[in-house]
DNA sequence: ATTGTCTTGTCAAACAATGACAAAATTACA
DNA sequence: TGTAATTTTGTCATTGTTTGACAAGACAAT
């Protein structure tokens, strides 16, 4: 269980509406929507686009969920895992000024 | 060019070493150190480890860079990566603090 | 017991990454 | 300039990983 997929299955319950029908929306069958909802899977981003869509939540905060679970996942069994997003970030802050 | 392949690459100068060496070292061609030094391919983590031992460098400096390399790969192009990645760092701190 | 929903295991196809080879380009220097 | 050493580029088969499909099982509700 992952943020991420426990995050869209409380969408779905919120909702109430079946995996069945958030297998539709991505064209998937309701095996892959429950591993998705498990962290078994990992959603493409197109898939997430589709899936805030259908829950009508901001696609940057449903992408932000996603990416962050899938920088955790690279990370996580490294011991430099803490220093390495803060070198990642700087390097992204300064992209951003040079830009 | 990224921060990793240009640090190694810096190590390999400073010492005054060929590829051929290095790719000894990691029992590749020096066609493939090349690409490492440009950064056309990735270093596998095992291969890291061997360079901050042939290059007599900390290994866990050197798998930082590494590491944060293929984090800022993941997240580059997304708007909100940086957004991610600090949820990323929120969660290892919540990790380690109940661990 | 039947129906609808969700989960699990397995697998082939799709996709991406790795490392090898050959050949070209560049550098060093006799 | 010639040539030997080094580095770079392009290509490709192999390998590894991920995805999504299917079948079958578990669970829940009625």
């Amino acid at each position: 269980m992952s943020q991420f997929s426990e995050h869209i299955r409380n969408l779905r319950e919120e909702r109430k509406i079946r995996q069945r029908e958030v297998a539709a929306c991505l064209k998937a069958d309701t095996a892959f929507v429950s591993k998705l909802e498990k962290g078994e899977r990992q959603a493409r981003r197109e898939q997430v686009l589709l899936l805030a869509e259908l829950f009508n939540v901001d696609k940057e905060e449903l992408l932000s969920l996603w990416l962050s679970e899938k920088v955790y996942d690279l990370v996580k069994d490294e011991e430099v895992a803490l220093k390495s997003l803060k070198t990642a970030v700087k390097k992204i802050d300064n992209n951003k000024k040079s830009r």
